[in-house]
RNA sequence: GGGCGCGUAGCUCAAUUGGCAGAGCAACUGACUCUUAAUCAGUAGGUUGUAGGUUCGAUUCCUACCGCGCUCACCA
């Protein structure tokens, strides 16, 4: 028998021994006066004298963190809401059944405890235990107690186990918490309206991605996890919700890396009667505000690196511009503007580019858009740190994009990078559905070509667009990207409570209860 | 998918050139009525990821497989 296994047996029968002693195994509820945290808060400014001149009695629970057993009297460190809380359990006090539950206790067990607040020898505050209830018992041992869990793939397989043992875990997910509240809290304020779309889509639009597919049985259709709810809220403005956001869930098909999950928390949010100088104001609004929020300040910690979000510190660039601006001293001398508008000139610069060591795919036969942006990867996303907003992005990469009026190889499109992570992307939403529909067509030629990722034509969403859409912007902001850069968490893992793993392979067969 | 690395007790980690598989925590027994990495005495816990190979002898070297991590590619 392993040896959970023999603790998982052993600790059965404590179980046994503490309802022998009248206490209920796995009792429903317990009546508490305090939190933890909360009479840290309130009682660790008092001091031993003041604590003794007026009792204040509690009723207090939470797991069994740390256990001593001195004969006759014990202490032990009770955690809740990630903080913890010391108990003396006095043999006196307790009484000889009292002390007898007591020595059947384990770590991680939950217990409920009353008594009043004193200050040890040593001057920590304690309760001193009047009473002990039992309320459930942990069968497996925790991990040990001075480097916790840190086996990364146990931490994410058994998030329940990391949470209880790494405080610093838990902080991030209270923060990721308090990013989504105050990203609503800003978007309410500002008079959006938060709904809920489809997540399964007979067409997966809206990004371009690889989407899961699935299947309806009484309707006999397949559909797919939708990879951006960007065509629903956009038929939602044609409808009459003129600012509409929703936070959830994205799916898409693609590989896993420090910045990707398969699932991922998408914020999309669409502003009718403005372009995209507007939304962009209200997305960096937006972020600021959150930054302020979850932080309490303005600097945040990445890594080595400071990220300074306050508002004077944020750059804007035109695409083309950051192409100039971060130039490899080694691919020779800087491009021209003018460069980027036909194959040729582009495809020298492709040449340069890789001349300098710089690894950078190439397709004569794709859209010359499309090696710009590619273009820009390579040589000006990594230098993007500092809260940086690229915008004008080539129209041949942005099918929902509308073009900027001089220059139709150009969209009104921006997206925000910091930490060198694209954490946002929004646009002057494409609002003439003839225009939409050619877009779609081109799409179409790029899933000929073998670009399998290329846009779908979407006929009900060009019937949509045909009753009228009003002009607006649009944005999609990257949940995850965002949490973890305030939280400094270097990969998506760490920002989502249960990141998608490879299945658990079948280990011999767990201890069964009868 | 490619490259690099890792896999030893429940957890965190050792093991010299290929030579008896170890420690701390957790667990169990006992002592201890202000401890806090409690202490003290004792006990138990291992198919060294799996399967082969080389060798007198393999945790150690080789091969394959499985799993995990990092990284590159893919993922606008």
């Amino acid at each position: 028998m392993a040896l959970d296994e023999q603790i998982y047996e052993l600790r059965r029968e404590k179980l046994k021994q503490i309802e022998a002693l009248g206490q209920a195994t796995y009792p429903s509820k317990y009546e508490f006066t305090h939190t933890i945290p909360q009479i840290l808060a309130e009682f660790l400014p008092k001091t031993a004298e003041e604590l003794e001149a007026s009792r204040v009695n509690v009723r207090v629970a939470g797991r069994i963190m740390a256990i001593r057993l001195m004969g006759k009297a014990g202490f032990a460190h009770l955690q809740q809401d990630g903080q913890r809380l010391q108990i003396y359990v006095k043999k006196d006090a307790v009484g000889d059944q009292g002390f007898d539950l007591y020595k059947l206790l384990d770590l991680g067990d939950h217990i409920g405890v009353n008594g009043y607040l004193f200050r040890t020898r040593t001057g920590e505050l304690s309760v001193h235990v009047e009473a002990i209830t039992f309320l459930a018992k942990d069968l497996l041992p925790l991990p040990e107690k001075w480097h916790g869990l840190t086996d990364v793939e146990l931490r994410y397989r058994q998030r329940y186990v990391d949470l209880v043992m790494n405080p610093a875990v838990r902080e991030v997910f209270v923060k990721r918490t308090r990013l989504v509240q105050s990203l609503r809290r800003y978007l309410d304020g500002q008079g959006f309206l938060e709904v809920e779309t489809p997540m399964m889509h007979a067409i997966a639009g809206g990004a371009v991605a690889r989407p899961f597919v699935t299947h309806h049985n009484t309707l006999d259709m397949d559909l797919f996890l939708r990879i951006a709810p960007e065509l629903y809220l956009k038929r939602l403005t044609v409808g009459g919700f003129d600012r509409v956001y929703e936070i959830n869930r994205n799916f898409r098909n693609e590989g896993l890396g420090w910045r990707w999950n398969p699932e991922f928390t998408m914020l999309e949010a669409y502003q009718a009667y403005t372009d995209y100088l507007g939304i962009m104001n209200t997305t960096q609004g937006a972020i600021e505000q959150a930054v302020l929020d979850v932080t309490g300040g303005m600097k945040t910690k990445w890594g080595d690196e400071e990220l300074d979000w306050s508002h004077d510190n944020w750059r804007r660039m035109t695409m083309r511009e950051a192409i100039l601006h971060f130039w490899p001293d080694a691919a020779g001398a800087k491009p021209e503007i003018t460069d980027f508008a036909a194959h040729e000139p582009v495809k020298a610069l492709v040449a340069r580019v890789r001349g300098a060591g710089v690894h950078l795919k190439y397709d004569a036969a794709e859209p010359v858009g499309k090696t710009v942006a590619n273009l820009f990867e390579a040589v000006a996303e990594e230098h993007l740190l500092q809260p940086t907003i690229i915008y004008e992005f080539p129209t041949a990469i942005s099918p929902l994009s509308k073009q900027k009026p001089d220059e139709p190889d150009w969209t009104e499109r921006w997206e925000i990078y910091a930490g060198k992570m694209e954490i946002a992307n929004g646009f002057s939403e494409l609002n003439d559905p003839e225009d939409q529909r050619s877009r779609f067509e081109g799409q179409l030629k790029e899933r000929e070509r073998g670009d399998d990722e290329a846009h779908q034509m979407d006929e009900d969403y060009i019937r949509a667009l045909s009753y009228g859409m009003p002009p607006a912007g649009g944005v999609g902001v990257g949940v995850d990207r965002l949490a973890m850069l305030l939280t400094d968490s270097h990969t998506i893992r760490d920002v989502i409570l249960f990141p998608l793993l490879r299945a658990e392979k079948p280990g011999p067969p767990e201890p069964t209860n009868p």
